[in-house]
DNA sequence: GTCTTAATAGGTCAATAGTCCTAATAGAAA
DNA sequence: TTTCTATTAGGACTATTGACCTATTAAGAC
């Protein structure tokens, strides 16, 4: 098992630094600080290996999602800003700016890694999709979701340029603040179709 | 020069196909219907070939991006407006999916590369730079600036979720519609810190 | 008509890749 | 102790890659 987190260790930095192409069986094993052969035995495939890599390193990001959403107790408005914010603040880490271009790419030539993108991001978005209405009323679950899908993309548009040690990092606390402003506007100020639930209606489904 | 173009004509679509990793001089040499030996006369190594493929791309694109931008006589609101539906309708095209994302993650090991996308990329922001202190002259010439970074950015990064055939393409033009519509009200609901020019200081400069 | 040069084919080379195989070791189980 | 299984090393094999080299052709210049 300690074997297993230092190949995968080795293999996500290897990932991280020199893409896809540049991730061999023979480097992560010298990474790792064992044999090819040995490396074969644990993953009998190049692909083998990604495809527990990316489970991995999703897991990770996953995992801190779900903490954050767990900071409850607050209104609405509040719980949504943390999340967004620790979502930007999040692009600015090495591992974010070139692990997620990367995925992108290859989603482009591989299914079973655009399905785990999908995944990835419907987990990842759904806090929106919960606090969003909660916020605006009027919106139907819909328009909500579209608005979380745009958000989402919108944030991680941003990585291309505001990431670790991409040309405008240092403009990354500026950007976070427009966008931000940006997306509680659009959540309050849009007027949805949700029809307002009469009592009637509300006792008839309690029923 | 006909054949400079087939060659490269065969990278392109290979490189959309399966990547920078699936580019091979082989490959290309193959669908071009040469021998390598041949494509060995006109690049004498791959990363010749690469640097005049991304040329050659990108070059299509800052070409369509002035055509559209040359479509004057309008409001800069409208100017503006047929710039960004151009934009977001483009992030469907095949090429552009599967190109970019290829790009960006190139980006973050080549420098090179990432050079030609930050140039790319400030030009094709240029329109937004102009049109937007127009639109709304309050805003300095930064704040129009960071807001033409965040627009920039917010469109790329639909193209990993609603770009050709990705899960969301469905719903690109509900998307398109809200993306642009927030862009707007960002634009005209921003009070910008631009001090109002009055008319002695005006007859200064024009002195 | 000869010369020069661009264009093309075809083959070779070393390097590197992923995969596979076998033998040695170690430690737990019987 | 013996046996069995998990682990590790070390290599071998084959395919592919980028790169180079040489010979041949074709077409235009002089």
């Amino acid at each position: 098992m300690a074997r297993l987190i230092s190949i995968l260790d080795a293999a996500r930095e290897l990932f991280m630094e020199a893409g896809y192409g540049g991730l061999t069986m023979r480097r992560v094993a010298n990474r790792a600080g064992i044999t090819i052969g040995n490396l074969n035995y644990y993953y009998r495939t190049k692909e083998d290996l990604l495809r527990d890599l990316l489970e991995y390193v999703t897991n990770d990001y996953l995992e801190e999602f779900e903490r954050r959403r767990q900071i409850a107790g607050q209104s609405p408005e509040k719980q949504l800003l943390a999340v967004l914010r620790f979502w930007i603040d999040d692009l600015n880490t090495p591992e974010t700016t070139s692990f997620f271009p990367e995925l992108w790419a290859l989603g482009n030539h591989d299914p079973y890694v655009a399905d785990l993108l999908d995944d990835l991001y419907a987990k990842a978005r759904s806090p929106l999709n919960e606090f969003i209405p909660q916020i605006n009323p009027t919106l139907t679950r819909k328009e909500a979701e579209r608005m979380a899908l745009y958000m989402c993309a919108a944030m991680e548009g941003l990585t291309v340029f505001v990431g670790n040690d991409k040309a405008w990092a240092s403009q990354l606390g500026d950007i976070k603040q427009i966008t931000i402003r940006n997306f509680m506007a659009m959540i309050k100020n849009t007027q949805g179709k949700r029809k307002p639930v009469s009592r009637d209606e509300t006792a008839k489904r309690l029923s």
